[in-house]
DNA sequence: AAATTCATGAAATTTATATTTTATTTTTGA
DNA sequence: TCAAAAATAAAATATAAATTTCATGAATTT
């Protein structure tokens, strides 16, 4: 690594990051770091300075410089030109995507189209759903968590992602929270300690799951205040909640997306994790 | 235009746009040369040196500086980063978009921001990553699960919401599987039965839960069939499945949409339930 | 038409940024 | 395990870029 690779250096962001697959495992510590930063985080080696980028990659200047002359290039600031360039031209981007698109088109197989489906379904629900949300009632549903001591949250089945990425969520952002219906078979018992003070999440789609029903029925019994999300104004849970929205995603080949549903739900962490500041 | 415009200058293109565009006829000649170079050649603005844009736009470099003073910025770097930000990525240009709604149309709200924030993450996801996935690895993949005995899904964290959704479909599909890292912990355990008539698929981003990365090893030294959904080629995973799939979602005040993680998730569950028949 | 204000561009200055050097640490090969 | 080679990081240097100054020219006002 002593000396600049004869000939190469790429001028094309493509070849550069076939390069560096290529190279990954013959690399230094550090300049493999420096790879690996470059690949996860292009636009910002585009704009940033040496300064900014080695210390968002952990890493002191005199590596970015080394790093890319290593690769052949003159310097660092050659280098940044390659990643310039890739955000300079995205006309490129649309070439490229045509031609992929072209030498695919016949002979699609069952696959290919199964994918576009879902990719179709998945934006046609954001789309849809994004259009029927009332901001204000985000707000108030906001309202109804902000000063939970925990809140609880509610799922099974297919709604079970959709609550353990709110559970994900939240553990990031530092709000407390309990996932019920994790398998473990307690939660009556779980649920028993809620009250007033508290709240929940209850996400629920046709068929409803019975258990779901029940949960969110024993926490309104016991006065939790409630958001419910749901697909339909008939929906056992609907009448449940202090707030509930209405979200109805595509159905493609009996599955669901959960793009909105999960674009709403995060919506609702974000806004109590800012809220409570 | 001695003195600096108080209070204005504006943070996003948008309304960056719409100043210019109200005061080109006030502009002095010089400044509305630039002005008119500037919105026919954003790019070269965001990328090129004071000097380099001078000669393009056929003036010295100090009225690039007092351009951008005479608007309110603080230098010619300070309107830079307008232009800079704007080809940032397409996320952060509809948050900006918002943010110019929400100057002119008051009364939006921080949790309708975000609404749409992640709902436009989502949609942008779907549409980059379904550029970029070859329908060729689809099918490679579906190849290796086809004829597994029982499918075994490794995903912590962000990544479970995927695996346990795929674990729903499977189940719905009569699809044999064990979904790993429910909080049961006998993982393992679980992992040691498998072999090489088996099958799994690990969803893993950065950073990487040491725990998925080592079930996923564990899985590759019992020569257990692989199918990785990772977001960069340097993911410690990549390597370990026979066949990967690059998914790069766009990040949302630090969270990502996973809708189109779910989509190609889904496509592989019902590509293989029909292929089974 | 003269006086004043404002705009302009070349050059000087300041600021920032990239690169090279060098001492130190780490890795490799005998 | 030791010596040699390679990689690394801090500091020094060199380079480039942005900003300010200032003398000059063009508009505007009275």
């Amino acid at each position: 690594m002593l000396e600049t690779d004869k000939a190469e250096a790429p001028r094309d962001f493509a070849s550069l990051r076939a390069l560096l697959l290529a190279r990954k495992d013959a690399l230094p510590k550090r300049l493999a770091q420096v790879a690996g930063y470059a690949m996860a985080n292009p636009d910002d080696i585009a704009f940033g300075t040496v300064a900014s980028i080695a210390e968002a990659a952990g890493v002191p200047t005199s590596t970015l410089v080394r790093f890319a002359q290593a690769l052949g290039y003159q310097g660092f600031s050659d280098l940044q030109l390659i990643f310039r360039s890739r955000l300079r031209d995205r006309v490129l981007d649309y070439d490229e995507r045509l031609r992929s698109l072209a030498e695919h088109a016949r002979g699609v197989s069952k696959p290919a189209l199964l994918f576009a489906g879902f990719s179709d379904a998945a934006e046609e629900s954001v789309r849809s759903v994004r259009e029927r949300i009332d901001p204000h009632r985000i707000e108030e549903a906001v309202e109804q968590l902000i000063s939970a001591e925990t809140i609880y949250l509610i799922g099974q089945r297919r709604s079970f992602p959709v609550t353990s990425y709110m559970s994900y969520a939240m553990g990031k952002l530092g709000i407390r929270n309990v996932l019920v219906g994790s398998s473990s078979g307690t939660d009556a018992e779980t649920l028993s300690f809620a009250g007033a003070k508290d709240a929940a999440v209850a996400v629920s789609f046709t068929p409803y799951a019975s258990a779901s029903v029940g949960q969110a029925k024993q926490l309104a019994e016991q006065n939790v205040p409630m958001v419910v999300i749901t697909d339909s104004p008939f929906s056992p849970l609907a009448s449940l909640g202090a707030v509930w929205f209405e979200v109805v995603e595509a159905d493609y080949e009996g599955f669901r997306p959960l793009s909105a549903t999960l674009a709403l739900a995060m919506t609702l962490v974000v806004s109590v994790a800012e809220a409570r500041g």
